[in-house]
DNA sequence: CTGTTAGCGCTTTCAT
DNA sequence: ATGAAAGCGCTAACAG
């Protein structure tokens, strides 16, 4: 039933190694020989077996990448990038979602330990470090997404955080706003906390108040409550602008004001995002947000994994610079 | 650097086999050993090599699911449902995304099959039915998800989508709709084309009239762009009720119809949509679906390929009802 | 250019 | 209860 090199063999009338050239070096192989292998294979349907080759090389040719949460379009044009680089390289990504969740994380890591994966790209949720060094130093190469490390421990690709939420504040302040909130949490997850540092920063500088609205995560359920929380104060107690640490909580807090109070974004409280997911854009009032080369950080990270592997590199930390994007949620000045 | 059993064995001085029986018939041991071997293992810092034990068992403990699109959170859905099934039988589920291609979907079955998975779930795109036929004559168990077949080769997972696409429309009729529009495509898709039977039927049973937009693919932007078609129209020329073969779909209709002409909905145009996603509810006007018991779809997925590959079960052909959500977007008779 | 062979790490009889 | 040894399917090193 199941067909194997041996059979390939019998049938073409040459030995296993040769069947195997034809597979991995064809040009080894005389053209004619190709073809009465090919055949061969071709009539008893033979397929490789992926266990048996990892067995031999020693690892996979999958690249293992754990994010925080795979309903986060963000994540997915991580994994597109990643993909994409891993397939220049005849590899493979498999996806694990942590859900944001410690235990979700480790299981992933463990699973993918014992699949000798060729590596790990991880946007890792608190900080499991320790669990991550004692992997790398069995030998697989991390690589850590969006999210940088102090100590030089690790490679990594992340964007300035910092950065971004500083762009963002700046944005609003430039547009006249005064009282601006920031909407975003667990403080817990470290992008959150970046972006408030940045946007404090921005806020002080321009001399304008910045309050924070905390959400226990990041989606559009917890936008929405943060958003009627809001709508539900009496006009003159509202910000005038909303800084929300990602795109899924921006347009849950664009619903709760378009539908509660039908506050009028950007004429009354001018919004902005961070992601610039695909949605953004095709919101109701598309959404301001800052932009960060998700594909890039994917394609980047693989690259690095690889280069890392295969020893031709030493650890390196990529740091892009998130953009700001400008649309209708907060076109007009106050 | 590479701790393999033999080294557990030459640590805790016993054999492999016994190390191997810790691990797998922890019964079969005296307690004093296990706790031995255990300690060696933790102290050599041991993974087990998952592609050894494949090997050995001539299949793995992952099941493919291949989807149709891993941003539709439909999709997701299934696949967190697979994940739970095959989480209580020991096993991973491994996602591809075909993207409504088809030779992406079939690199993945080629990939899939070489990692000799424990079996394949797969919402097809086209009709390459040979392909999956093949597969499964080498002994690859294979179940349809989101869709039958005509003759009983395959065991199917499916949601009885004529009904869910009558159950639209007659809804639509009953509020004293009497244009409506089935937004969808393309038409290669055959949830697509069941959805419309469906409609069809409700319509002319209800005597109301059934205009088709055709989009081509089931996404957001695709829905903008219907959306604006119809709301370029005379007011006089438009429906008074749009059926969209999924959510996001129906989401980008509602869109373009509250931001260019600022048509109100359900006022002017009653919306509904089909899946049911989280978003719908958290739409800015929440709307109305078609709900599909998505995890569970997945779940029973896993549930019938486990039965199957176990031999305990012939090909099964399992239907769900869909049912009818009604929120806002259809909320007001005419 | 092709054939022979060892061995990757594990599990599982079969002996003891 | 434990140990010894075979073998899953493949690739690469070496020999011819």
């Amino acid at each position: 039933m199941v067909v194997s090199v041996r059979d390939v063999a019998l049938a073409a009338s040459v030995s296993v190694g040769t069947v195997s050239n034809v597979l991995n070096h064809p040009d080894k192989v005389t053209p004619a020989t190709v073809e009465r292998v090919t055949a061969a294979i071709e009539k008893l349907g033979f397929v490789r077996n992926d266990a048996a080759r990892q067995l031999r090389a020693g690892h996979s040719r999958s690249i293992g990448l754990v994010v925080l949460d795979v309903r986060n379009p963000f994540f997915t044009d991580i994994a597109r990038g990643a993909e994409e680089r891993a397939a220049e390289a005849k590899m493979t990504v498999t996806l694990g979602n942590s859900d944001e969740k410690i235990e979700r994380e480790r299981a992933y890591i463990d699973l993918f330990e014992e699949q000798r994966i060729a590596g790990l790209l991880i946007s890792p949720l608190a900080d499991d470090l320790p669990r991550l060094r004692r992997l790398r130093d069995r030998g697989t190469t991390v690589v850590l997404v969006d999210r940088e490390v102090a100590d030089e421990s690790f490679s990594s690709v992340s964007v300035d955080d910092v950065g971004g939420g500083y762009l963002a504040v700046q944005h609003l302040a430039s547009l006249g706003r005064r009282r601006i909130a920031f909407v975003g949490g667990p403080m817990g997850i470290r992008q959150v906390v970046d972006r408030l540092e940045g946007a404090s920063r921005a806020a002080n500088e321009a001399g304008v108040s910045l309050e924070v609205i905390l959400t226990d995560s990041l989606t559009v359920l917890a936008g929405r409550a943060a958003g009627e929380t809001l709508s539900a104060r009496a006009p003159e107690d509202r910000p005038d602008a909303i800084f929300a640490a990602n795109d899924l909580l921006a347009m849950g807090v664009l619903q709760a004001l378009m539908m509660r109070g039908s506050i009028r974004v950007p004429d009354e409280i001018a919004l902005i995002g961070y992601d610039d997911i695909d949605f953004a854009a095709a919101a109701v009032v598309p959404l301001s947000s800052i932009r960060q080369p998700a594909e890039l950080i994917g394609y980047t990270a693989v690259d690095l994994m690889l280069r890392e592997a295969g020893g031709q590199a030493e650890r390196e930390r990529v740091v892009f610079q998130p953009e700001l994007v400008v649309r209708d949620s907060t076109s007009r000045p106050l």
